[in-house]
DNA sequence: GTCTATATTTTGATAGAC
DNA sequence: GTCTATCAAAATATAGAC
C-alpha cells in the first residue's frame, strides 16, 4: 500500500464524516438511516460497514469527533488569537451564523444530546460543550471578569444560541435567533452593575 | 351507547394520550416506535390504530393537542391571574421546573420542532410557542413595560429555558436549569438601565 | 474498497375473530 | 374496543464476488 493511497484514504473517510454532519443534525440519530447515509456519501451500504464496523453508532461517534476537530480549529481559533475581546467574540459569532445558517440549521450536539440516544454520546458531547464553554470564559478571564462569573456567562452563551435556535425553528422565523447573536458579544462583555444602583 | 360508556371512553383516550406525552418527548417522533406506544399505553397496536386511525402522526398531533390544553389550563393560568407579576411569574417557575423536572426531562416542543418531523408538527408547536410567549409578555406588559420589549423578553424567556434543558442534558448537571429558572422572574423584571448611566 | 445479493429484525399498518 | 395473526416495507447488518 502506498503512501498516496493511505492519504486518498484519510480524505475520503474525512469527506464522507462531513457530509454525514449535516445529515445527523438534520435528521437526528433516529431519523438518520443507513440509507439516508448511503445516499449523502455515494458509497454502499457494504462500503460503509468496511469503514464504521460498528454500524451508525461508530458514524456518529466519528461525526462528533470530527466536529469536535472543527470547534478547535474553525470555531474557538479567533477566540484565542490576539486582539480586543468584544472582536474575538464578534468572529465567533460570524462562524456561528454562517455554521447554523442563521439558526436554520439544527444543532448536531442538541440532537445527539437529546432522545434515547443520547447515552451513548453523552460523554463525547459533553466534552465538546465544555470546551466550548471554556473558550469563551477564557476570553472574559482575559476581559478582567472572574472566573465564576465567566464560566457562568460563557454557559450563558451557549444556553441562548442552542434555546435561539429551538425558537428560530418553532416559530419558523429567523428573527430570534438574528436578535441573540447580535447581542451576545455586548451582553457578554457588559460590566457587572453594581448593586448600589440598584 | 351510554353516556358512561363514552364518558369512560374519552376518559381513556386522554389517559393514552397523557401516557404519550412522556413517550415522545424522551424518544422523538422518530425513536417513538409502536412498540413502545403500546408498552406505554398497555393498549394493543391494533387498539391504537382503533383510535388513532392516522397511525403515529395523528397521536403526534393528539399530544401536541392535549399539551397546548395543559399549558393554558396548568402552566399559564397562573400568569393570568391576579397579584404581583414578579408572583405570577414565580407560580409559572415552579410549574416549568416540575413540568422538566429540573431540566432533566427533555421538551416534547423542541423534541418535534427539529429533525425531518418538524414539517407535520409546524404549524401546532409555532402556536403553542406562541401561546406561552403572548401570555408571559401580558404579564410584562401588565408591568409597565412596552409591547415591543415585553414580546422581546418572553421571546428570551423561552429560549432560556430551552436553551437550558439543552445545556443541563448534554452536560449532564442540572445547575445551568436551576440558575437560570432562579434567575428568570427577576430578570424578565429588571427595569431598563438609561444609557445615560452607562 | 466497493459492489450485488441476501439475511434478519423491526417498523408501521391491516384483517378479521371475539 | 380489544385481541391475535399477519402483511409489506424499511431498517440494520452480513456474505462473498470482483
Amino acid at each position: 500500500m502506498s503512501i498516496d493511497s493511505v492519504h486518498m484514504n484519510v480524505m475520503l473517510k474525512t469527506e464522507a464524516i462531513a457530509r454525514l454532519v449535516d445529515v445527523f443534525r438534520q435528521y437526528g440519530y433516529d431519523g438518520t438511516s443507513m440509507a439516508k447515509i448511503a445516499e449523502a456519501t455515494g458509497l454502499g451500504k457494504s462500503s460503509l460497514y468496511h469503514h464504521f464496523p460498528g454500524g451508525k453508532e461508530e458514524m456518529a461517534t466519528a461525526v462528533l469527533d470530527y466536529l469536535s476537530q472543527c470547534l478547535n480549529t474553525g470555531l474557538l481559533a479567533p477566540l484565542q488569537q490576539s486582539g480586543e475581546p468584544l472582536d474575538r467574540l464578534r468572529a465567533m459569532n460570524r462562524n456561528i451564523d454562517q455554521y447554523y445558517n442563521h439558526g436554520q440549521k439544527a444543532c448536531l450536539l442538541a440532537m445527539l444530546a437529546m432522545g434515547e440516544s443520547s447515552d451513548r454520546f453523552r460523554t463525547q458531547v459533553s466534552h465538546i460543550l465544555n470546551s466550548w464553554i471554556e473558550a469563551i470564559a477564557e476570553v472574559l478571564i482575559e476581559a478582567d471578569f472572574e472566573p465564576e462569573l465567566a464560566r457562568q456567562r460563557a454557559e450563558d452563551a451557549i444556553i441562548q444560541i442552542q434555546g435561539a435556535i429551538i425558537l428560530t425553528q418553532g416559530l419558523s422565523t429567523t428573527a430570534p435567533f438574528k436578535r441573540i447573536l447580535n447581542h451576545l458579544p455586548e451582553t457578554l462583555l457588559q460590566p457587572v452593575i453594581p448593586s448600589g444602583l440598584l
